[in-house]
DNA sequence: CGTTTGATGCTCT
DNA sequence: GAGCATCAAACGG
């Protein structure tokens, strides 16, 4: 057996679906699926956040040690360690170089649900497996060693996939949740008919 | 239901 | 030293 994923029909997504600005790549990641190892989940909710432009973004102050994975090729996944506990994963989305990238907020569980629920044993129900960016991390075990992985690559340990599924509802967008600056930026979209988004609520 | 609070450590000022 | 792209438990009604 391959480590490919579990999911019929899924295949890589290319590079070239990821090039344009994250406001325009992530409302079109919704019904991607995201795979690690056989633990995958449909993406039902996502951020973007753009380069030194973004005040909220983590690459707003330029290229760091922590944030420089965000300046690199788009495919790449941004990794970040947050409150002292939490890891949290973004696709790199737009021209090398610029900081963009696309957080991935919440996915509907469809396959190593075994897995998720032995990763966190303090969810009770399956829907609280994946609905927030620090619980997906933590359910299909992304961690800061999977940051700059490629996520077009088939061999990566972390994949982005399209199955053919597609979103059967307009996204909703809206504010960024958890952050101090540039509330307004209507920057969030899920799919407002999903029992499995965040229940996270927008600053203001 | 809703709101509040403690946990916990890295990054940048 | 302040702030953090969060979560879960502990409250109160």
């Amino acid at each position: 057996m391959s480590s490919g994923s579990s999911i019929p029909g899924a295949r890589p997504v290319g590079r070239d679906h990821l090039m344009a600005s994250p406001v325009e790549v992530a409302p079109a990641l919704l019904g991607l699926v995201l795979a690690v190892g056989g633990r995958a989940g449909r993406i039902v909710e996502v951020e973007a956040y753009l380069g030194v432009e973004d005040p909220a973004s983590h690459a707003h102050r330029g290229p760091t040690a922590r944030n420089a994975t965000m300046f690199g090729t788009a495919g790449l996944l941004y990794v970040y360690f947050v409150y002292g506990m939490h890891w949290c994963a973004n696709v790199v989305t737009g021209p090398e170089g610029e900081g963009g990238a696309v957080l991935v907020r919440a996915l509907s569980p469809m396959a190593g649900l075994d897995e998720m629920r032995t990763a966190r044993p303090r969810a009770r129900r399956d829907r609280d497996l994946c609905n927030g960016p620090a619980k997906l991390a933590q359910a299909l075990g992304i961690d800061g060693t999977h940051n700059g992985v490629d996520v077009c690559d088939p061999d990566s340990p972390v994949r982005l996939l399209d199955d053919g599924g597609r979103p059967t509802v307009e996204p909703v967008s809206g504010p960024r949740i958890g952050i101090s600056r540039a509330v307004d930026a209507p920057w969030r979209w899920y799919l407002p008919d999903d029992p499995h988004v965040s229940k996270g609520l927008p600053t203001r």
